[in-house]
Formats: structure tokens, C-alpha cells, sequence
DNA sequence: TATCCGACATGGA
DNA sequence: TCCATGTCGGATA
């Protein structure tokens, strides 16, 4: 059952209410307490209390119908409860004003206004067996508001076909503030949602109208003196929220009704501002309904941002301050001067996370002064006025500035609960810094947020990711306006702008950054296009290593990300941070690009075409680019070759990453330009070939041209090529483009003549057999790991990054051959101990349930290692950090003898 | 022509 | 719905 479906049945109870018809009803709200186990109670048959006006319910609930005195009534059944030897989960009473309920398994406790009941209903789903905080943890206010909040946008929509958006959205920011005002206490209680309940017809037609009057009322300083009544208790606003001319909308009953349910049902004061924004922003634009709060930042994610690249360093001088009066002014006399920025605001939750915290730091050190000199004053420091963004669509600008209000009232109430004598007022609504709608790509972040070189400005955020494959023309565009300059830019994530941005921003000055980002920008081809021109100006200060993308949203975006704070290279002698996962903190001089501890920063590999260390060329198998039509599974492989006479000769194994780790093949259609003849007249080829031409046909370039010739693979690596060759000797390796981090070697091995290796491994054809013991060896593992691309945090291995620039030493002829003995032993036990490579490998580095690595297997590959450890080095290595650093000096030996 | 990538894709528990 | 682990074709050089 929905959530907001609860709340309406029990609405309704309440509302037309038959006293004693109460329990039964609220009861069968409740869709595990059986329909006859309420009858029975009813008529009194399971009623294990004879009192009039009691139900006691076995092991459920025990109720009272009261008058007078509920607490003292509930007092009195609760001690006669604890007399007998019964165990209800609720205890329960009311005079239908007032409801006193507990929960005897948390002891949890509620009373509440009896019409409020609607709002509680979770107090009770313990009954249809779900525990309150599970419930609360998976269906926060913040969810239920939007979900009721989303209803209202539909029916206002189809009420209002020629509406402006933007008038639209501005009207429903201003309903939320009205919402949260008056249940936060920044209004009378409840008096919006009664004035509109009281001063305007059902039909909702002059609702309009009284908002219209309300609105700019809100907005007027000076309360002119025939100000009707019904308005005169409202207060004015300011802030520049109700200043813009109210856009006409039209309202039915049902939107009417839509409205004062969102009064009264929704628990405004339980709302984060921070979740809901989010939350509103998707409802509001169509295309993100279907991925609802997938991208906004959870509140642990944003405290990895700003404690590393502010916070804790704030706290730090606190914690020095405390004692020292004009230490603690100082401090609080820099936070009033520092400002913020997230230039992809969204609905700005870094920047209410950053203004909540800095409140109650700024609360903290009133606390400390107040020790010192009790007679202190509290004058307040941060200011929403210190708080900048930039956002594309502009109901979410709209969101954040409310957010912000919303945030700054909260703070209010905390500093009036914790110090009643220091007050704040939330109205009038300060002024918030410049939320700006624009392309953030495009503006110019110095107009929005100006800044010298001394001044504390920090950017943050979690801007959009986008591959270069994913970028539409405009985004296109807008990489180039920023990166144009960048050599090879076309290939950098679309977030690569707002870090070269940021750089534009901080460098030779004060000011940092730091972005939740994609981990891809530290991986594989985009370290060396990406972080060469930052790294001349610009240092890593932290990086929080990759981990999942997580959240509380339905649906988690799916993607790994990391986390990078970025000063000016200006900036000396500052501590850097790695932290892990597990949040191990690692304090070292320089971080890499790849953030890791280095020793030189500059140390990146470069993607390079051309091998540098002299081994046979590898290349990618063959991409048919056929829509699936040249392939088959081995099962109808199998009875299309008994099928056919002769077609053996055309049907070859099919061998990817997959297939090769988890010991299966596929059958592919392979045939050669000379023997289509023979062939383009059998049933099941021909029906074949034309699917592939109708698919390619579609498509464009290279692909598009092969249309005519649908049997031929749109790339064949060197396969073809190499099947040609006479006196062949070598073999053909097969190495897994992407395959499991969590185990210690990535399974490589060799294949025959009639396999096609595909194009989701790479191959190199013709190879010693040395070659497959070099690239098994540890040592290429640790180059692999190191500099080659990421699928999220799978290896990926590519010619180009890791092959290619893979520095090998001198080997002798003598110990080629040793590698090769060793790895026949490799090959030979796979053999004997069975199973597939998947098995035999495990997954010995997993997290959670690691699965154990064939020992013998794993004796031989040490074996390997320590053969190629020695061609390396004479002695031995100490860890991988040693293998690593080794390589990375020789790589760049080798990059700078070619010039 | 040959990649290197994916606010992912997909199958199994 | 979570968890483990690798497809396939696009845009780019």
C-alpha cells in the first residue's frame, strides 16, 4: 500500500467520525489484522476486557474510550495493564480531542491532537509487521511530502494547460513556504492551511484570488489600516520571495483539496530541506520523474566534500581557540568572511548542509564565549548572504533560495532551544547570495562570486557526469568553450569542465575546490588529457578513493565515484589526505592523479598507438557489429550444424571475456569473401544476412558500407590476417577486456585456429608462449591495476594504456624459456584441477564473500612472479607500491628516450 | 582503422 | 531487489 494511502483512509475516519465505530475502522486500516478478528471484536467474542469502552485485543492492542482526562486516564490503564499478565503491543486511549498511544516494545510514545492522527499512522505499522524506524529509515517525510507534492504538480498542470512554467513553479515554492511556515512557527499555527480552508469555496474557485491577496500581502512592509482581518495575522516576508507579480492559476476542488491535505497531513517540521529539494526538482521536470532523487548528494557524501576541505580545518582552530576570547572572536570574525559556492547547485544541498554546520560551529563558539564572559552578546556571523550557486533549470534555483530559508530557520529554532536568551529572527528573510539560473559552462564564475587572492572562497559540489559518448551537441559545445584549448578534450567526461573551471577560478589564489566526481576522470586515457594542464597550477589536498554511488533515492544512479579537494600549487606545506575505503586516512606529501601516494605527480601514462617496449602487436578481436545476427548460443550452434551438411566450414567458436572465464563458447558465422557463393543460398544464412543488412542499414559510416556485405565482420583485428599466414607456430592469446577486480590474476590463456576471438577481449595472434607468462605475471598485474582504464572498479585492460606501455627488461633467451615452463605448468594445472577459470581463480579480494583461489593455481603463479620479479630487479620486491614505482621509473625512461 | 568508454547492463540468488 | 561481474556499439583520433 502506498504510504499516502494511510493517511487519506485514516483522514477519512477521522473526519466522519462514528465514535463507536473508532477502533474498528482504524483497525482495519491495517491490512494484516483479519477482517473476522475485527468482527469478532466487535461483537465482543476475542474482547479480552469486559469494561464497557475497552478492547483489548491479544497481544495487539488494549483501547479506552475516555472523557476528561486522557493523560491521567492513560496513567491509570497503563498501571492496570502492568497488573495483569497480557502483553498488548499498544495501549491506546482517547476522548476523540486527544490521543495518547504507546508502543510497549520501543516505548515509544504519542500524544497528539486527536484530528492529527492521519499524520501518525506509522506509529501502528507494527501491526502489518513493519517496524517503525525500518519504516522510517525507507520512507522518510522528505519522500512522503514529495510523492504528495507530485500529485498536486499533475492536477495543477492539467488544470493550468497554458500556464507559464515558471509561473507555476514560483507559485508552488511559495505554497511549500506557507506549508513549512506554519508548521515550523515562522506563522501562527496552521493558519495558512486554515485560511484557505475557511475563507474559500470548495469548487476552488476564488482560491486564486485569496492567494493572490495573500501573496502580495506578504510582500508588503507598511500594513495598510483596512487590512481585512483574515490577512492581518500574517507577517511579512520579505527576502524578495513574494516580491515577482503573482501568475494566475486556476484551481478545482480537487486541487483545493490537494493543498489543505499537504497542511495537514505532511509533518513540515520532520521535512529536510536538503532531501525534499531534490525531490521537488525531479518532480518538476518531467524527464527526471522516471529517476526520482537518483543524483542528489546524501548528506555522509557532502560531509566527505566540506569536513577535508574546511570543516575540520575550522574545528581544528576551535578546539586551539577554546579558552582564548580574542582566539574565538578571530575565528568567528574569519567564518563571517568566508564564502561558498556550488557552481551545479541542483536544489542546493551542499550549500544548506554548509550553512547548518557552520551555524552550529558558530553556535559552539558562542558557547565557549559565553563561558569566559557570561555578559556576551550574541551577534550573529554566518549569513546567507555568504552562500553562492549557479543552476540550469530554474525551479531548482527557486529550491535552493527556499531550501535556504527553510535551513535558516531550523537554525533558529536550534539556537533558541539550545541558548534561549540568544535569538534570531527568520523574518524578514535575509538576503541569500547570488543563486544564479544559468549554464554554469558558460558564465563567468568570477562575475558571480568576485574574489582576491587572499580571500577564503571555497567551490563544491557534485556537477553532472556524462562519458564523450553520451554528450548531445550542445553539451558538446560547451566543452569545447571551456576545454577547447585541451588536447584531446573530445574525450573527457563532461565533468572535466567544471574541474578546469574551478581551476580557471582558485589558481593563484586562496581559494579550493573540490567535486564529488565520476572516478573515471582519475582512470586510464583521461589522467594524462585531464590532470596534465591542471597539475601546473593547481595540487590535490584530498581525495576519497572510489567507492559506490549511493543514496537514499529508489533508484541509485549506477556508478562508482571519488572525491577530490584542489588548492593553487601557491599554497605550501598543506598536510594531503587519502582517505580509503573504510575511511582510512592516509597523510602523505603528493597525490597522483590516480589517487594514489606518489612521489612525482607528473608520473602518468599516456594512451600510445605504437608499443614501446617492443612485443608483438596486440590487438582487439572482431567486432562484428551485426545487431547479434552472426552469432549463436553453443546450443544452436550444435543443431544447426547437424542440420546442414558441410556447414562446419562456416561456423567457428566464439570466445570473449565472458565466455573465456567462465569456460563456454558461442558459434559465429564466418565466411570468407571467396565462399559466399556456396553459401548465400541456404535458408538459414540467407534469412540471417538480410536481418544484418536491415540493421546495418541503419546505421552510419563504416558500419552503413558493410550493409551489402552482411557476412563480414565490421573489424577482424589481424584474425583474418594471421589465418593466412603459412607455417604458423605461435599462439593466438586471448586477454579479457574487462574482468573481476576482486580476484589476484585476470585469467588469460590461448585459444585455436577455429576460435574467433570477439571484441570483448583483446588478442594477440601468433605469440610465443613466454609472452602470455609475461603479461600473467604479477608485475603486469600491478601495471594493469595501476594505469589502465576502470569499468567502475573492474579491471580494464586496453592496448593502448597497459600493453603498449608496458616497460619489459632485457630477457635472456634462457629465461624466456624458464617463463615458458612455468607457465605450461600454469596451463597444465587448469587443466588437471578442472572447472572453469571463473572457479579456479575465485575471487580471493572481495569484500564480502570471498571465494578462495585454487591453491595449487596459485602456487605456480607465484612461481611466475617471482621468475619476472627477478628479470626486473635482482632482489626481491618488497610490495607492489615497490613493483610500481619500478615501472613507473622505467615507463617514463623509456617515454623520454623517444623524445 | 582501431579503439576506450559507459550517473551502466544484465543475469543469477 | 541486491550483488557480482562483464556486452556492445558509438564517437574520436
Amino acid at each position: 500500500m502506498a504510504i499516502t494511502e494511510y493517511e487519506d483512509k485514516i483522514k477519512d475516519i477521522v473526519e466522519n467520525l462514528d465514535k463507536e465505530e473508532f477502533i474498528f475502522e482504524f483497525l482495519s486500516v491495517y491490512s494484516k489484522i483479519a477482517k473476522s478478528t475485527i468482527t469478532k471484536l466487535r461483537k465482543g467474542t476475542n474482547n479480552l476486557s469486559k469494561v464497557p469502552g475497552e478492547y483489548h485485543l491479544k497481544n495487539k492492542l488494549y483501547f479506552k474510550q475516555v472523557s476528561g482526562d486522557t493523560l491521567q486516564a492513560f496513567t491509570d490503564l497503563v498501571s492496570k495493564i502492568s497488573q495483569q499478565n497480557v502483553n498488548p503491543r499498544y495501549i491506546m486511549v482517547t476522548d476523540f480531542k486527544n490521543l495518547i498511544a504507546r508502543d510497549t516494545k520501543t516505548q515509544e510514545t504519542i500524544d497528539i491532537d486527536f484530528k492529527k492522527l492521519p499524520r501518525n499512522f506509522e506509529f501502528f505499522l507494527a501491526w502489518n509487521g513493519i517496524e517503525k524506524a525500518d519504516f522510517e529509515r525507507e520512507n522518510p517525510a522528505d519522500l512522503k511530502a514529495a510523492e504528495r507534492f507530485a500529485k498536486l504538480y499533475d492536477t495543477l498542470l492539467k488544470d493550468n494547460e497554458r500556464i507559464s512554467r515558471h509561473g507555476l513553479n514560483l507559485f508552488l515554492i511559495r505554497l511549500l513556504f506557507c506549508l513549512f511556515a506554519e508548521d515550523t512557527g515562522v506563522f501562527e499555527k496552521d493558519i495558512f492551511t486554515n485560511t484557505i480552508k475557511s475563507m474559500t469555496k470548495e469548487d476552488g474557485s476564488d482560491l486564486n484570488c485569496r492567494i493572490q491577496e495573500l501573496f502580495e500581502f506578504l510582500d508588503t512592509k507598511i500594513r495598510p489600516e483596512d487590512t481585512p482581518a483574515w490577512l492581518r495575522k500574517f507577517p511579512y516576508v520579505n527576502g524578495q520571495l513574494f516580491t515577482e507579480q503573482h501568475t494566475n492559476v486556476v484551481f478545482s476542488k480537487k486541487s483545493r483539496n490537494l493543498i489543505i491535505e499537504a497542511g495537514e497531513l505532511i509533518g513540515w517540521d520532520k521535512v529536510n530541506p536538503d532531501i525534499l529539494g531534490s525531490m521537488l526538482q525531479a518532480v518538476a521536470s518531467e524527464d527526471k520523474r522516471s529517476h526520482l532523487g537518483m543524483h542528489y548528494t546524501s548528506v555522509p557524501n557532502i560531509m566527505k566534500v566540506i569536513n577535508p576541505l574546511f570543516l575540520d580545518d575550522l574545528h581544528e582552530e576551535f578546539e586551539k581557540a577554546k579558552g582564548n576570547e580574542t582566539k574565538l572572536n578571530n575565528l568567528l570574525e574569519r567564518m563571517r568572511k568566508m564564502k561558498f559556492m556550488d557552481p551545479a547547485c541542483g536544489s542546493g544541498n551542499f550549500l544548506i548542509i554548509t550553512y547548518k554546520e557552520l551555524r552550529r560551529l558558530e553556535m559552539d563558539i558562542f558557547e565557549e564565549l559565553g563561558k569566559i564572559n557570561n555578559s556576551t552578546m550574541y551577534v550573529p556571523t554566518i549569513d546567507l548572504g555568504q552562500f553562492y550557486g549557479i543552476e540550469i533549470e530554474d525551479f531548482a534555483v527557486d529550491v535552493t533560495r527556499l531550501s535556504l530559508y527553510i535551513a535558516d530557520h531550523q537554525m533558529n529554532l536550534e539556537l533558541k532551544r539550545r541558548y534561549g536568551d540568544y535569538l534570531r529572527e527568520t523574518l524578514p528573510l535575509h538576503k541569500v547570495g547570488d543563486i544564479r539560473c544559468g549554464n554554469a559552462l558558460r558564465l563567468n564564475w568570477n562575475e558571480i562570486l568576485p574574489h582576491e587572492k587572499d580571500d577564503e572562497v571555497y567551490l563544491f559540489g557534485n556537477p553532472p557526469y556524462l562519458g564523450a559518448s553520451g554528450q548531445n551537441q550542445d553539451q558538446k559545445k560547451d566543452m569545447e568553450f571551456v576545454l577547447g584549448k585541451v588536447k584531446g578534450y573530445k574525450k573527457l567526461d563532461f565533468i572535466a569542465a567544471w574541474f578546469y573551471l574551478g581551476m580557471e577560478y582558485c589558481k593563484e589564489t586562496k581559494a579550493r575546490y573540490a567535486f564529488v566526481t565520476t572516478n573515471s576522470i582519475c582512470q586510464g586515457e583521461q589522467v594524462n588529457l585531464l590532470w596534465t594542464p591542471i597539475l601546473k597550477f593547481m595540487q590535490i589536498i584530498f581525495a576519497y578513493q572510489s567507492f559506490k554511488w549511493a543514496n537514499n533515492a529508489k533508484r541509485n544512479a549506477g556508478v562508482t565515484v571519488v572525491i577530490i579537494g584542489i588548492s593553487s600549487r601557491n599554497e605550501k606545506n598543506i598536510e594531503k589526505r587519502i582517505y580509503s575505503i573504510n575511511n582510512y586516512i592516509k597523510k602523505v606529501k603528493i597525490i597522483s592523479p590516480y589517487l594514489i601516494e606518489t612521489e612525482n605527480e607528473s608520473l602518468i601514462v599516456e594512451n600510445t598507438k605504437k608499443t614501446l617496449n617492443k612485443l608483438p602487436l596486440m590487438s582487439k578481436g572482431s567486432s562484428p557489429t551485426d545487431g547479434g545476427y552472426l552469432l549463436m548460443s553453443d546450443e544452436e550452434g550444435k543443431t544447426v550444424l547437424e542440420k546442414y551438411d558441410g556447414i562446419n566450414d562456416i561456423l567457428k567458436k566464439y570466445v570473449g571475456s565472458k565466455e573465456f572465464i567462465n569456460g563456454y563458447y558461442r558459434y559465429t558465422i564466418w565466411i570468407a569473401d571467396d565462399d559466399i557463393k556456396t553459401w548465400k543460398n541456404n535458408k538459414f544464412i540467407s534469412e540471417r544476412l538480410k536481418k544484418i543488412t536491415e540493421y546495418r542499414d541503419k546505421k552510419k559510416g563504416t558500419v552503413k558500407k558493410l550493409a551489402d556485405k552482411p557476412w563480414k565482420y565490421v573489424s577482424q583485428g589481424r584474425f583474418s590476417e594471421t589465418l593466412s599466414k603459412k607455417n604458423r607456430t605461435g599462439y593466438n592469446i586471448i586477454v579479457p577486456r574487462v574482468s573481476s577486480e576482486n580476484r589476484i590474476y585476470v585469467p588469460m590463456g590461448t585459444v585455436d585456429d577455429n576460435t574467433v576471438i570477439s571484441d570483448s577481449a583483446m588478442a594477440i595472434y601468433d605469440a610465443p608462449l613466454w609472452l602470455l607468462g609475461l603479461l600473467e605475471s604479477r608485475m603486469h598485474m600491478v601495471w594493469l591495476e595501476n594505469v589502465g582504464g576502470k569499468l567502475e572498479t573492474r579491471y580494464r585492460y586496453s592496448a593502448g594504456l597497459v600493453y603498449n606501455t608496458f616497460p619489459v627488461p632485457e630477457l635472456s633467451t634462457r629465461r624466456k624459456n624458464e617463463i615458458e615452463e612455468l607457465i605450461g605448468n600454469i596451463l597444465d594445472i587448469r587443466e588437471e584441477e578442472g572447472g572453469t577459470l571463473a572457479e579456479l581463480y575465485g575471487s580471493p579480494l572481495a569484500a564480502k564473500n570471498p571465494k578462495p583461489m585454487n591453491p595449487r593455481l596459485l602456487e605456480a603463479h607465484k612461481e611466475l612472479d617471482k621468475v619476472v620479479d627477478r628479470a626486473y630487479k635482482s632482489t626481491d620486491f618488497k610490495d607492489d607500491n615497490e613493483r610500481l614505482a619500478l615501472l613507473l621509473n622505467m615507463y617514463s625512461e623509456m617515454v623520454n628516450k623517444k623524445g
